[in-house]
DNA sequence: ACAAATATTCTAGAACC
DNA sequence: GGTTCTAGAATATTTGT
């Protein structure tokens, strides 16, 4: 029996990572199996005609009425987010229905064969702790305030104070530099247009500018050139 | 001359896609602004006290009267991924209270600086410094040891933390803003400067320049003006 | 108690329109 | 640029030993 089920998992999941059977499924799943079984519910969630997907008819009541006598919320948004971390997926449009290959119309015992996603990370839980915290440094200098660690609650809470307003000033005078460096290369593409068009105008005799040395033929050049590299910046 | 033409058009296109201030703000922004304004609906959608923030009250109601009527859809989700999609953040948590610097009560032109995040603009929202385990530890241990509201201090941490980390990388923004800032103004002065002694080793004769007519100098002492005003602020 | 697993919240990616 | 569906990431809570 167990060796059955094992065998059927292994082939659906050829391709991903092995996984141990559970004894009891994610209680998330227990409960939403219920909750769409439940017939005095059906207006609000309720299977399909097959029994192979569920719809929730009235998400409104749904998040007000019954979400919270299961869970800790009323938001059918992380109802949701939970169903896509079990794998569910919306089917069709104009609906909320979702399917599982292994939610089914009283089929509880297949619930166990649902994995959660992203439990990946589970298998080194303290190699991690070593290297990666050790370039904070490069973007500490630039902030003021990185001076001194905080040891208590009252200090904490006047840094976080001070913290929000200067992420609100910084907030504001990068919104001003970036409107000051845009202004300044409108006003230099004009400009320049302009002097392009002084430039071709000007006569040429014997192959030559009667007024513009070379050296200042390569200037504007690389003028040009660098402006076309700030601007793809800026 | 192909090179200058190709110039002009960097620039101009630079300029008008990046982030120079649109004539209009994108739809999206106009419309909620003016929802936020609108007093009849101050019920579901409002300022909060200072106009800094606005809170939907209501968001039912919100999605089932009021979004079909500014957008072509009734779904509250989408409504939050737009003004994610825009930079807002929710602030505090409980209720739907969103935040954007600038987004503002009676500052309507303000919504102009504000730019849509695209996929290759994760970079400020973004940062390369993680959590590590170790760091939580320390967390804990610490609230552990607080006789007072714990949770509150490891919240306070965690916002703490965080506020650190938009900051720094605020900080880098406005820096190299600001470095491209000045690199564009040494151009522009050195340019300026070897125009101008063009201009003024110019023979004159009866008065009149001879290849740089008014119009041409108007246009020179304009944008040297402008220049000034421009450099004393960046 | 501790670390892992799960749950909840908020934000972003990506496809499609 | 907008709408939809799904996933990432941070935080909060529960569970297993």
């Amino acid at each position: 029996m167990n060796k059955e089920v094992c065998m059927k998992h292994a082939c659906v999941k050829s391709a991903s990572s092995e996984h141990v059977k559970r004894a009891t499924p994610p209680s998330f799943l227990l409960k939403t199996h219920t909750l769409v079984e439940d017939p005095p519910t059906n207006d609000i969630i309720s299977w399909n005609d097959q029994g192979t997907t569920f719809i929730v008819w009235r998400p409104v009541e749904l998040a007000r009425d019954l979400l919270p006598t299961l869970f800790k919320h009323s938001n059918f948004s992380s109802f949701v987010r939970q169903l896509n971390t079990y794998g569910f997926r919306k089917v069709a449009s104009g609906r909320w229905e979702f399917h599982h290959n292994m939610f089914r119309r009283g089929e509880r015992q297949l619930l166990c064969e649902i994995q959660r996603r992203k439990a990946w990370d589970s298998k080194l839980p303290q190699s991690l702790v070593k290297t990666t915290m050790k370039e904070s440094n490069d973007h500490q200098r630039f902030s003021s305030s990185m001076s001194s660690s905080p040891s208590s609650y009252v200090s904490l809470s006047y840094e976080n104070k001070r913290l929000k307003r200067e992420n609100g000033d910084l907030c504001v005078e990068l919104a001003s530099t970036k409107k000051k460096c845009n202004e300044l290369l409108n006003l230099v593409a004009f400009h320049l247009n302009s002097k392009k068009m002084v430039v071709e105008q000007r006569p040429k005799l014997f192959g030559v500018w009667l007024d513009l040395p070379q050296e200042k033929r390569r200037e504007h050049e690389e003028f040009s050139e660098n402006m076309s590299a700030l601007s793809s910046q800026c």
